[in-house]
DNA sequence: CCGCTTTTTTACCATTTGGTAAAGTCACGA
DNA sequence: TCGTGACTTTACCAAATGGTAAAAAAGCGG
């Protein structure tokens, strides 16, 4: 699709390209779109300003760039999820890997979150067309694991997106969580085992 | 402490000083603060921009007095949860309450969420003195309920900030639950009862 | 070492943005 | 109705920002 027009990235171009992507992570995840300038990622880059638009073609592509880029590393732990596998095993498995996705990639998540909160404008084809399937899908898959009675019965979308909100709070509220906690939320890992654990368990208990 | 300077703020003043909180409560909470401009603000405030200026000395200002008067409302929900009522009643409506918030004034809660998102420059200080005392008293009292065995066991820190995570997503990342469920996601009230109620309840089940 | 392409720098620009000065205009009590 | 202080508008700015043109400097195959 893009062979007529780019051959091959030299050398040069790839370690660039790379440095410029790395430091427009930092400063688009720490100022949201518009608060993030061309100079700030010039400087985190250690590149001049028209430097760096010799490998982009503005602001927006930049932006554009992190966010395909962070999709597929975003998906990634719920496609994992194995319809063949215990279910709660799996169910707490993805947790535990979400949390440490937002452990290990803050600037990721918090790029992610001040896209979604201006209202996804240039992400919104990407949640139709990447998320959606995914997320139906998995849905689909919890369902059956509850009609099979192997899981507790929730709706499964709610127990999804809540995963998404308890693990990924974690990295985007991270200013407020230093304030409340010592440091770094210890004992968030067996929190959310306990929760969805005893959200999940099919022994079911007293309802309420 | 403003008695000297400020005598009485006339009619006139109080209805355009309100105007201009409520235009730029939209516009901070959909751009974030960098993201918004006076311009936005004042055309949605239908006043010129110097005259908002007249009303408040810069957009500093305006975004900090939004922040103030936020900090209030934010911590009601939290502060109604009565030591003398019962726990788990207590617990669920304070989860019913935050979850109505989020419904109710999520412009407030989008503000919220990117102040914090940038690392909350301009709200350490409130996050320090208004909300760490409330939430420590909290947890000490939930605590309590635990140890007197009126609700099952674990981290009320966590708990907390777990409500706070599930409750604020359905205002924050409405751009995302739009895409994935029908509208306005119904059944959360119900997902998130279920998921604390099975959580908290004192008749322990299998310990994971 | 040469010539050609790729990469980088220097010097600019137009627009946007937060903010100001100062000249009105309005409201209202004397 | 007239003056005075509260409010608004008009006309500006300086700085910041996204972006461009074109010259200079590196690379690099031959």
């Amino acid at each position: 699709m893009d062979q007529p027009t780019k051959k091959k990235p030299s050398r040069i171009q790839q370690k660039n390209r790379k440095r410029i992507l790395e430091a427009a992570l930092d400063v688009f995840s720490q100022h949201g779109y518009r608060g993030a300038t061309l100079d700030q990622i010039a400087e985190a880059a250690g590149l001049s300003k028209p430097n760096i638009l010799y490998y982009f073609s503005g602001k927006e592509e930049i932006h554009v760039t992190l966010l395909n880029r962070l999709m597929e590393t975003w998906l990634d732990p719920l496609a994992e999820m194995d319809p063949d596998g215990d279910p709660l095993e799996e169910l707490l498995a993805y947790v535990r890997r979400k949390l440490q996705m937002s452990r290990d990639f803050p600037r990721e998540s918090r790029l992610f979150a001040n896209e979604i909160l201006q209202g996804a404008p240039r992400m919104a084809p990407h949640l139709q067309s990447g998320l959606k399937p995914l997320f139906d899908e998995k849905c689909t898959l919890i369902r059956m694991w509850m009609d099979q009675g192997r899981l507790a019965p929730v709706d499964p979308g709610h127990l999804i997106v809540s995963i998404w909100a308890t693990t990924q709070h974690y990295a985007d509220f991270d200013a407020q969580l230093g304030v409340l906690m010592p440091p770094g939320a210890p004992g968030a890992e067996s929190f959310l085992d306990t929760l969805y654990t005893r959200l999940l368990s099919p022994l079911a208990q007293g309802t309420a």
